[in-house]
DNA sequence: CGGCAACGGTTGCACGTGCAACCGTCTGGA
DNA sequence: TCCAGACGGTTGCACGTGCAACCGTTGCCG
C-alpha cells in the first residue's frame, strides 16, 4: 500500500494535545459539573470574578480568551442562580462590574480547593523535574502562539 | 477582599492545556481548512484511512477517539467530495471498509507533508531536551488518563 | 453643541455535536 | 429453524457556540 509520507495520528502532537485537553476537561468536570452543576464557561467566569471582583464581562472574556457571547450567556446563568451580581458603574453606564454574591462566594470557597486538589492529583503522575519541564514547555509554546499577554489586565 | 483559596486561571494547568490545544488547532487549521476545505473531523478521518486502508468507521472512531456520529458525518462529506469510498464487506454486510479514492490519495499526499512541516515548526520553539521532556510528560498524562490503548487496533 | 464612530453587552441565526432511538445485519442458544 | 440480543452505522432532536447585526452609551472632533 503505497504510502510515502504517512502520518500516525496517535503520534501527532497537535492531535495528542487536543485529546489530552479533552480528557483533562472531563477529569475536572467531575467536580464543577457533576457536583456544582456548572459548565466550563460558568466555572471560568466564577474563577475569574472570584479572584478579582469588579471585573467587567469584557475583561473576563479577554483574560479567559472566551468569546464575549459565551461570557454573556454564562453570566446569564450565573445571575439567574444568584451567584454573581453586577452594579452599574457610575463613571460609564455601559460597563457592568461583576462581583460574587454571598452565595457565589460560598460556592467559590468550596469549589476552588477541590479543583486545585484535582490538578495536584493529575500532575502527581509526573516526577518533580518532569512537572517543571512540562510547565516550561507549556510556557514556551504559549509564547510562540501569542497566548502570553492574555492575562495582562489583572 | 477576603479570598483565602484563590486561583489564578492563567496558571491553572487544565485551563492552559485547553487554551493551548485550541491555539494549536487554529495554527494547523490554516493548512487543512483554509487550503483544503477540510474540517477537523474530516482531516482526522483522511489521516486515519490514509495510513491504513480498509478500516471501518467504527475503527476510525476508536483510534481517533471521536464519537461515531461525528465520524459518520465526516464520512458523508468526504464521500460527497469523492475523496473516500467504501465497499461492502463480503464477510459481514454491516461493516463498510473505507479507502481513499485516487483523488483522496492525491490530497493525502499533498496534505500530510504540509501538516508535518507545521508540527515541526511548532516544536522548533523548544530545545531538543525540552521536546523530549514534553513528549515524555504527554505520554505519562495519557497513560494516567487511560488514553494509551486508543490506537491498539492498528 | 451636534453628529458620528467606537465601545460594552445582548440577541437572531446557522451550524457542528452528543445523545438516544432507530434500521439492517449477524450470531448464539433454545 | 427461529428468535433475541448484540453490533455497525445513520438520523431526529436539543443544545452550546461563533458570527454578525443590533441597542444603548460614551467620547471625540468639527
Amino acid at each position: 500500500m503505497s504510502e510515502r509520507a504517512a502520518l500516525r495520528l496517535a503520534g501527532f502532537v497537535p492531535f495528542r494535545l487536543n485529546r489530552l485537553a479533552v480528557a483533562v476537561s472531563e477529569y475536572l468536570a467531575v467536580i464543577y459539573r457533576d457536583r456544582f452543576a456548572l459548565e466550563i464557561p460558568e466555572w471560568r467566569v466564577i474563577a475569574t470574578v472570584g479572584a478579582a471582583h469588579g471585573r467587567t464581562a469584557q475583561q473576563v472574556a479577554a483574560s479567559t480568551r472566551m468569546h464575549k457571547t459565551r461570557v454573556s450567556r454564562a453570566l446569564l446563568q450565573l445571575r439567574r442562580r444568584g451567584l454573581i451580581e453586577r452594579r452599574t458603574s457610575r463613571r460609564d453606564r455601559r460597563e457592568l462590574p461583576l462581583r460574587l454574591t454571598p452565595a457565589g462566594r460560598r460556592l467559590y470557597a468550596r469549589l476552588v480547593p477541590l479543583v486545585l486538589e484535582r490538578e495536584r492529583t493529575l500532575l502527581a503522575c509526573l516526577e518533580r523535574p518532569e512537572q517543571r519541564a512540562l510547565l516550561a514547555a507549556l510556557a514556551r509554546l504559549e509564547e510562540f502562539l501569542g497566548l502570553t499577554e492574555a492575562d495582562s489586565g489583572c
